[in-house]
DNA sequence: GAGAAGGCTGACCGATCGGTCAATCTTGTT
DNA sequence: AACAAGATTGACCGATCGGTCAGCCTTCTC
């Protein structure tokens, strides 16, 4: 749950090439703990997809519980990162749909980091659970101050925020979570970017509208 | 994939009981692979909720396969239920709000229901998949020309109807799936009456407003 | 009330699980 | 060149997995 950054080391050390590894390990197992979730990942598969022998994400790990966790941890940092745009001196408007184009694309670029996280919450949060009700719910009550901030305005209607984010959360990240429905029922072998633009326009609308905000074409912000 | 009702045996009878016990088993095994998935939600673990031996689930079920596809046969009778209210002769604004509180009232009566599709869903539908392509895909088109008639009517604004569709299924199912999430996000150990009933209103007024049509709070239907 | 059929279950099976470890190889330091 | 530390790996472990089966019990039929 700790970020951490400082001293990069040098190209080439041993310090480097592990994390090189560690790296490497946990993108591979994002793409199988997105495919199987963590009782269905088996260590072998994880090797598997890793290019390793199973020993050796034991060695970098420890176990499949500390791979795992390790895994969510880097996923949480881009769950936060994009509402940087809700502040205050904001335009409403302009702040929501930016944040709705931060998870939309998150969504598109990211499905499995995505659906990890997803998994993590639908059972429970058995690992997230500290984080969620700590972390995120500070970040949704500062945000939700802006919000309500802009309602006491009358810069947009009476919403109410913690559920104004759940919709937007839930909205945003079916493309990812949810594409083998939408896969399926708009018939196609994997979206395209024209569906990915209506899916945006259709959550803008939805949200913008739904707030009493103006909503012009996706890209035209004129009124 | 196939709905029969057909001839109900009589009360007491060798396949009234045989019934009886297959919807027991079914029953406490929603509640298991809600919480564990399909590969966490072991035998053992499905016969201990169902208060039986394991090799009696075996015995009804044969596999943990088809007891698993049982399950999910049961449960996709309700998520079609819903739509009837989308219909070209009632009023858009009174049939999307009929399906969203009936969508919204599944989420909080059937939790772990949704779940359990969530999961199937989340890792690529592979028992699903040939519904999803099938009866699911048929009743979106079916229900998206009802929209589109409204469209051309001028009744409504011009959603893309499956994105709208998709949108209502995310922020409806959100409370059931990704319940712990919200439930950590509000401070709540369950959700209460009120919290359901703020969720309700904000994915009305998202939908309704987003898709021009009147809202008003949340119980009165006037002008 | 005897036989058949269906319901039930303890004991067991091979396969696979997550995890360990000693031996070996590679790299950095002196 | 010699040594230490880190990295790698095949072989192996006990536990648990899904599944099987022979045998017992209960219930219905005639």
């Amino acid at each position: 749950m700790m970020r951490k950054e400082a001293e990069p080391p040098a190209t080439g050390s041993r310090a480097w090439q592990r994390r090189q590894r560690v790296a490497q390990i946990l993108a591979s197992a994002e793409r199988v703990f997105a495919e199987a979730g963590f009782e269905g990942a088996s260590m072998s598969a994880l090797a598997a997809a890793a290019g390793l022998p199973k020993a050796n994400l034991h060695y970098y790990f420890g176990t499949k519980e500390a791979l795992y966790t390790a895994l969510l941890d880097s996923i949480l940092d881009l769950w936060l990162s994009a509402t940087d745009s809700i502040r205050p001196e904001n335009d409403p408007a302009e702040a929501l749909a930016a944040y709705i184009h931060a998870k939309m694309r998150w969504s598109r670029t990211r499905p499995n980091a995505s659906k990890v996280f997803a998994n993590e919450v639908l059972h429970g949060a058995p690992y997230l659970g500290s984080y969620l009700a700590g972390d995120l719910r500070t970040l949704v009550r500062e945000k939700s101050r802006v919000l309500e901030g802009w309602i006491a305005e009358g810069r947009m209607d009476p919403v109410d925020p913690p559920h104004l984010f759940f919709a937007i959360w839930a909205m945003t990240q079916t493309y990812a979570d949810f594409g083998a429905q939408i896969r399926a029922v708009l018939d196609r072998p994997d979206l395209t970017a024209q569906d990915h633009a209506r899916g945006t326009e259709t959550v803008l609308r939805l949200v913008l509208k739904g707030c009493g905000l103006r909503f012009g074409a996706a890209e035209s912000p004129g009124k």
